[in-house]
DNA sequence: TCTCAAGTTGGACGACCGTCCAACATGAAG
DNA sequence: CTTCATGTTGGACGGTCGTCCAACTTGAGA
């Protein structure tokens, strides 16, 4: 392969990962099949890190940053109110979840595999730091458009909210119910606005 | 190995995958590896079962069964209020899960990887419908208990909760964050009691 | 142009995989 | 006791796995 900077290697082979992942499965992630997807040699693999499974958690940890970085721009809802922007935003989720499932389950893969190799840790905060900051950051943004206040920490409202998307996309995946999963994304966004003082309070 | 049912045989290999995956992950969950925890012979694996496929299906299947049928004494709360006899169950599957993370992880996987398998499937309702329909039973009973009627059909707010009992497990499985958990449930035991009508009414 | 250290490659290795099937054990029928 | 159909076993097979490393390419410095 022509000279390349170790790094940038690096992530064509994260990014060959997770497209091996997405249609094969994580079972499917061989270190040949992901540098074949990668058109690189099979010793480019080991010469960019230092074994399979730290490939594999390196592509976990790009999953937490690149996934939830997809929902970024799903609460752009206008002027609306505060519970009708929420729904409208997670139910934007559903919609990519429907239209892109092995996309999803791969990143559940990743991520489980990477919660297996964690199990026996002292506290861990762990990689979901990124995908929790930008949760808070776009409820925070959501509350600020609509005037209102949330009563409890954004954190921790952040975080039953990336729960609540995972268990929608676990739960979609078993039983394929676009509907259902709906009416879930709008339950949670009721939550959620329960959570506000009342408008420009 | 001495005479045996053939269906018994199958149970008792089901039961050995769940332990493997529990303890060596999904990955490490291999025809060997099986059977020797099931204490059986290497050939026993395809005389009950036409691959170690038909076997990791059917581990998943009992999943759903076996795994939600343990959060059915959970909610057994005695005559508190409904929103604090949700809440206590759910933190208890949250305890559960704090006390016997691989066990949970192990289910997820088995789960995620049938999920796979059904991928390019028809709408096909999946085999979550058990968990649905023991979840539906408990939110009715709870209810009842507290005098209280669901003001959306129940089958509907079920399918709420199992969400976000995966929600709970993937989260709590990538951060280890026990309080949080805990919140996490008494959040969804909160939006859950809004969705009745006054007591006694 | 020649040298050589650094970067890159793909074949080789041992281990393990799922599956198959010829050989073996078993217990009822004769 | 002998026969034999049925149930059971574990070794063998072809394939794929992750990893390593000897051979090759490359491009800057002498």
């Amino acid at each position: 392969m022509t000279r390349m900077p170790v790094e940038q290697r690096r992530a064509a082979l994260v990014e060959a990962t997770l497209a091996v992942v997405e249609r094969d499965g994580l079972a499917g992630a061989s270190a040949r099949a992901i540098v074949t997807e990668a058109g690189m040699p099979l010793g480019a693999l080991h010469y960019a890190f230092a074994s399979l499974d730290d490939l594999l958690a390196a592509a976990a940890a790009a999953v937490t940053e690149q996934e939830r970085l997809a929902v970024q721009h799903l609460l752009a809802a206008p002027g609306a109110g505060l519970e009708d922007a929420l729904a409208a935003g997670l139910s934007a989720y559903v919609d990519l979840l429907a239209a892109r499932p092995a996309r999803e389950l791969a990143f559940l893969e990743l991520t489980l595999q990477a919660s297996r190799s964690r199990l026996g840790d002292p506290p861990a905060p762990g990689g979901y730091a990124p995908a929790l900051a930008l949760m808070a950051e776009l409820l925070a943004a959501a509350a600020a458009a609509a005037g209102v206040r949330w009563r409890e920490p954004v954190d921790a409202l952040a975080r039953h909210a990336v729960a609540m998307l995972d268990g929608i996309t676990t739960t979609w995946l078993a039983d394929h119910d676009t509907d259902a999963a709906h009416a879930t994304a709008r339950f949670l966004a009721r939550a959620l606005a329960a959570c506000v003082t009342a408008p420009e309070g």
